[in-house]
This record gives C-alpha cells, sequence and structure tokens, in this order.
DNA sequence: GTGCCGTGTCACAGTTTCGTGACATAAGGG
DNA sequence: CCCTTATGTCACGAAACTGTGACACGGCAC
C-alpha cells in the first residue's frame, strides 16, 4: 500500500511553491502549503502533518526561526530548504534543530527520497497506517481521519472497518463479520451488521447513499474497496 | 549538548581519510578509519560505532552495497559521502537506507552538523529527556517537570506514564498496561488502570476532564499523545 | 404493475464503560 | 509503633455504545 505522508510545505515564491506542491502530489504525498511561518505554525497547532517542509527565505519569521519554534513544541521533523548553499546556512539550520538541508533547486525525487528517509527514522518506532485518498486510517493509534479532520468511530465501528480493510477488494458476508467483529458465532441472521456498516459510511462517506469505500454487493456481504 | 560520537569512517582515499579523521577528531568526535567496505563490516560487528560514513566509490564492495548491508543487520545511522553528485546517486543511496548522502568535497563543520542531526534524530527516540510543550519528562532522573515546576509522581504512577510515552501516539490496552506497568499477567479486569491514569491525569493535564497528553480510547485504552 | 426479498434507516432502551470520590489496605520511614 | 504516603478496591452516576425491531425503499423476477 503506497505510505502517504501528511506534508506541509512553506514557501513564498508560488511558482516553487505550486510546483514542488505538484511534484510531492504526484509521489504519492498529501500536500499542504503555506507561504509564511505564521499561517505555518497555526496549520501545525491544528491539524498535525508528519513533516514540515519549509523554506529558509521567509516574509516575517524566517524558516530557521520557524524550526526552532516547532523543535520547542515537539519532535515533528522537519527539512529546510534554501536557494543559498552557504555552509554557514547549513550548520545554523542543522543547529536549529532541521533533520535535513536541501539546496534548491531540487529534483522532486531527490526531495522525495531526503523526506522518505527523514520519515523512516522517524516511523522505525511508529506506528502503521494506510491511507485511501484522503481517508487515513492509522492501525497503532486506533484512529481515523479524513482530509486531515479526525472521525470519531466507535469501538465496534473500528474493529468493523478494520476487518474490511485489511481485505481490501474482497467480498466479506455478514456471518463471517459477526463471527469476527462480534464474536457471534452462533447467530444466523440479524441486521446487525447492516445497522453497523451505515454507521459507518454515515461517518466517512461522502454521500453515504452512495458509497465509495464499502459497498454493497447484494447477496453475499460488503466489499471496502477504495475509490 | 556536546554529545560526541563514535564514528567508523570508511573512505579509500588516504589524504581524504586522514583529513576527515582529523578534523572530525578536532570537533571532538571519537573516530575509526578503515579503506574497505569488508573490514569496516567486520568492525562494526566487533565493536559498534554509533554512526558510520561512508564513501560510496570504494574498491570491492561499494559504499551503497555496504549501506545496505548494514541495514539488513540493524538501524545503525549512515551517512553516505561521494565525490558525484548525480541525483539518481543520491536516491539509489538514501533508497539503500541512508540517513543523509554528503557530496564532497564537505566542509567539516557541515558534516559534523549533519552527523548531529542524525544522531540527534535516532536519539530522541532513547533519550533520557523528552519533552511535550511544557511538560518534560527526565527519563535519566525519573523527574518529571511542567513549566519548570517539578511535579511529583508516585513510582506506579511514573511507571505508568513512562510506559505511554514510550509508544506516544499509539493505544495501550488495559490488559498490556496491568501486565507491565503491574506485572499482573493473569487479572482480567479491574478499575486499577483507570484510576492509576485519574491519578496521573491530575497531577498533570492543566484540565483533567478534557485531557491533552492521557487520552481515552473507548473500548480500547489510553493512548498518550502530546496536545 | 405486483409481489418478494434484501437492504437502508431510525429511534429507543438496555447495557457497558468510564470517571470520580471515598475508603481500606499496604508499605516505609522515623 | 505511629504516621505518612502510596496503592488497590469499590460503588455510583453519567455518558457512550449497542442491539433490536419496525418500517421504508429499491431492485428484480414474473
Amino acid at each position: 500500500m503506497c505510505r502517504v505522508a501528511g506534508i506541509l510545505l512553506v514557501e513564498d515564491d508560488p511558482s516553487v511553491r505550486t510546483g514542488l506542491e505538484l511534484a510531492l502530489t504526484r509521489q504519492g504525498h498529501s500536500v499542504t502549503a503555506f507561504s509564511t511561518g505564521e499561517e505555518a505554525l497555526d496549520h501545525i497547532r491544528a491539524r498535525r502533518p508528519e513533516i514540515v517542509i519549509l523554506d529558509v527565505m521567509l516574509p516575517g519569521i524566517d524558516g530557521v526561526e520557524v524550526c526552532r519554534r516547532i523543535r520547542r513544541l515537539d519532535q515533528l521533523p522537519v527539512i529546510l530548504l534554501t536557494a543559498r548553499g552557504d555552509d554557514l546556512d547549513v550548520v545554523v539550520g542543522l543547529e536549529a534543530g532541521a533533520d535535513d538541508y536541501v539546496v534548491k533547486p531540487v529534483e522532486p525525487r531527490v526531495l522525495d527520497a531526503r523526506i522518505r528517509a527523514v520519515l523512516r527514522r522517524v516511523e522505525s518506532a511508529s506506528s502503521d497506517r494506510i491511507s485511501f485518498g484522503d481517508l487515513v486510517i492509522d492501525r497503532g493509534a486506533l484512529k481515523v481521519t479524513q482530509a486531515g479532520r479526525e472521525i470519531h468511530l466507535t469501538p465496534t465501528e473500528l474493529r468493523l472497518l478494520l476487518e474490511l480493510v485489511r481485505h481490501p477488494g474482497q467480498v466479506l458476508n455478514r456471518r463471517y463479520l459477526l463471527r469476527v467483529v462480534w464474536d457471534h458465532s452462533h447467530v444466523a441472521d440479524s441486521r446487525l451488521v447492516d445497522a453497523c456498516v451505515q454507521r459507518v459510511r454515515a461517518k466517512i462517506e461522502p454521500v453515504p447513499a452512495e458509497p465509495v469505500f464499502i459497498h454493497t454487493v447484494r447477496g453475499f456481504g460488503y466489499r471496502f474497496s477504495p475509490p
């Protein structure tokens, strides 16, 4: 399953910003972009990106200072990006707590490789998550988010969704789901599964009546398949 | 802050090797140098360096291959060093599992800064002190402070908090916590964990009723995640 | 169209789970 | 031994969750 990172990109030059945004999105990442440090810090507090890519030269608070402030809060990975390749800048940037320092112009695939290298380090102990479009399911944190927004699922709903997601593209029948999710090996028929599926749909489907994640297979059961 | 690392340097060009060895030693590191990958791999098995700096162009096994073999063994941090700055080389090197990729010639202080950046990341997971906002947990001194003020936690409370903090963002269920913190491998159900969590919350949460550190995940357990 | 079957939807009450405070018990220091 | 502190247990109320059944709806065969 294609690993995707929630990237926060901060770059004031519009052409560079949209260029990188496009390139990183094409690599499979989910990117949010801002042009100032203040906006970025606000965004970090609200949503929680997996990694921050910061241009050093920013209007207002500069990138190095943003990096220091991020470090004061937590361990969020930061890659600094700059047009200047001055040795002193590199040293100052890294000492501000950045995980890497990349000089522009940078090949998208190189930036991607560096992002993955940093994330590999950070995530070696971290949880496994899978994403389907803007739907992210974190099995370690038992958290489901959609477009960065957390979706609250009750225990049974979560177990059901996890079971469906474990077999993407496969049709799971009601008896199987009852046994695995509810531990009802005896109960033959009930509206239980349907009701739970409907509750999950109401929470994760943009239009519950036309589901894009959990599909009904009439006469058989349900199938999870991403859009 | 002056962390000193045991560095393994692998570089076949004698003048570059002695130059870097000298420079890094001067920065306060303890350096061991070899000129071939085989020697390096033997040394890694025998001693255990904190970080490996690997020239890519080596006689015999090349640096990227050495890096792959190191990765197959463990998480030992690796910085690749090369004369070529080809984009493809960078990508290949990082995908082999390297933590950073530096192009020669490199200023010693830049290399030093990159070494420290990689080590900082590696050690943050196992370091003695971690901070989450104004909450600082010192695992070495077994002390917890908030906004500079020391918070007194009882032994059990501290063990519980440390266990939660050891898996930030992960949901830990009650049975696991009972086993690890209390060594109750048999007890199935008890309000013990809940009561202890409540006590820790009363001490570290600004508003215990609306916890920002220790979150309840109904039906599953508790999760420590910084605000 | 008509009837049938499978599914979607909803509200509600019973049940489970959790937070909290009170209290008993245990441990440890003087 | 006594006092303090720490730990475990319990009970209760509040809140959250779940199962259930009734009914609506829609596809499908005839």
